[in-house]
Order: structure tokens, then sequence, then C-alpha cells
DNA sequence: ATTGACCTTAAAGTTAACTTTAAGGTTATG
DNA sequence: CATAACCTTAAAGTTAACTTTAAGGTCAAT
């Protein structure tokens, strides 16, 4: 089996190797290996949790939220703890949808009536933004 | 014409006193006037400033991008060039639903594989996340 | 044997948008 | 006249998710 040290994981995985320390001290990549002269001695399947971590990203989960389902994942827990992770995960991304939809629509609105031509006074986008609700 | 202290103005516009004078180093805010004793004094107008603000940070703008539209604001300056920023801001907002939508798509449709009982190992949502794109 | 590219740790810096703390002066009330 | 509730400034702390810096040890190549 290929072993890797910090800097090819890093190669490998395309995250810094003060970002794997960083996890590290995080508790979302586990302790590992070390030579007689202490360096980080990676096994192969460190690259695919790395990927995992930054899928997550991706996906908007927070570092917070990542370590709970490794640590499930780690321990084989129970997935209907994955699954709440998620839901919540989910409902979050809606409502965000939902309020960006909401600016965009009134957003878009603005810039349609406002000419881009004259003078800040009586400008379409700024009135908009000073509007009460 | 009324005028108030910090802790009124704060009051009336919900944004607490120091972020007020924190607006004020950061020059969305002008210095106020000053009374004898060196307390701020502030023109009823205060209040739809930092109302401005507030609207402006719920439409996603930084701080930095509302400094800019006070900014032109003051100087009764080029229509253009707020159009310009409310359009890049638009772009932003439309980015951040097109990436969340087919997040959510994703995500969606893994809870729903996902029956929430019986161990992690093999569990939909680690491996929809654990998917190489 | 020396250079350069790695690796180690610990600690401090980054960004945004504030909040909190510290240390003190002022004003209103009983 | 004392006490509480204001106000002042400057500086440090907060959060997330790292990055950068400092000071030094190791390894591969020339």
């Amino acid at each position: 089996m290929k072993t890797f040290n910090i800097g090819e994981l890093s190669a490998q995985s395309g995250v810094a190797s003060h970002a794997i320390r960083f996890y590290e001290r995080e508790n979302l990549m586990p302790d590992p290996a070390r030579t007689q002269s202490n360096y980080r001695r990676y096994p192969e399947d460190a690259i695919a949790r790395l990927q995992f971590i930054i899928h997550a990203k991706q996906w908007g989960f927070t570092l917070e939220e990542i370590r709970e389902l490794l640590m499930l994942q780690d321990a084989n827990g129970d997935r209907a703890e994955a699954k709440r992770i998620a839901s919540e995960q989910l409902e979050k991304i809606r409502h965000q949808i939902q309020s960006l939809s909401r600016i965009e629509a009134v957003l878009s609105k603005t810039l349609e009536e406002c000419s881009g031509e004259g003078p800040m006074d009586g400008c379409p986008i700024v009135e908009a933004i000073a509007q009460e609700r």
C-alpha cells in the first residue's frame, strides 16, 4: 500500500498542508502514523476523507457538521443522526434560496427601472433600498 | 428639529450604539455634531441613513459596497455607478441561487433515498457526499 | 558538504462586522 | 449628593476557516 507524506497528500487532494494539519487539530482527520523523524505518513484513504470534507463544504456544511458526520462514520453510528444533520442542512438551503429569490425579484425589477443615467438624486436603486418595509 | 444622542438614535434605529460608532469609523455615518461635553448629537435623518444601511445589508451588500453607495449619494454622484454596484450584486445573488438550487436538488433527492434507519455503513447521504464529481 | 525543498510546532494574522472590556467623564433623579 | 444610567475613547475579543510567520529539523541531489 502506498503511503504519503503531507505534501504528497496535499498535492493529491488539493488541500493545503497547513489546512490538513488544521483539520487534524479540529478532529476532522485522525492523527496519522509518523516516521522515525516525526513526519506524518498517510494511507491512501486519507485522500477520500479529504475529498469528503471538500464536497461537504461545497454543500454548505460547516466543519462542525462535517465533524459530526465523520464521527458517525468512524463510530459506525446511527443513520438517523446523519439524516437529521442533512435535513437541517436542506432546510437552511431552502430558506436561503427563498430569501435570495425575494431579493432577486425586487433588485432586478429595480434595476430595470433605473436608466443608469443622471445624478443620484431620485435614483430608483437608492430609493428601493431606503424604502421602509 | 429634534436631535438625538447616540442612545436615542440606537433606540430609534435598532442599531447598537457601538455599531453606530463603528459605522462612523468606517465612514458609513458622517461625523456628527457634538455637545459641550463631547456627546454626539444626531439630526433626524441619521435614522433614515441607518435604516438604509440595515436594508442594504439585508439585500446582501457588504459594508464596503454600502459605503460606495452612500458616498455616491453624498457626492450626488453618477447614477451609472450605483447601477453597476447593484448589477454586480444581482449577479452574485443569481449565482448563489443557482448554486444553492443545484445543491438543494441533489440533497433532497438523497434524503428521499435515505430511510434514516440502520448503521452508517452504506448510508446514501454519506455516499452522495463522498461521490466524486 | 551544502543547497533547496521538504517537514515539525506554536503562535499570530486574516476577513467581516461587529461586540466586549476597560477606564473614565456626564447627566438625570431621588 | 449619591447613585444609576448615560456618554467618551481605545483596544481587545468574537466567529469560521483557514493562512502566515517564525524558528528550526530532515531529506534528496549535486
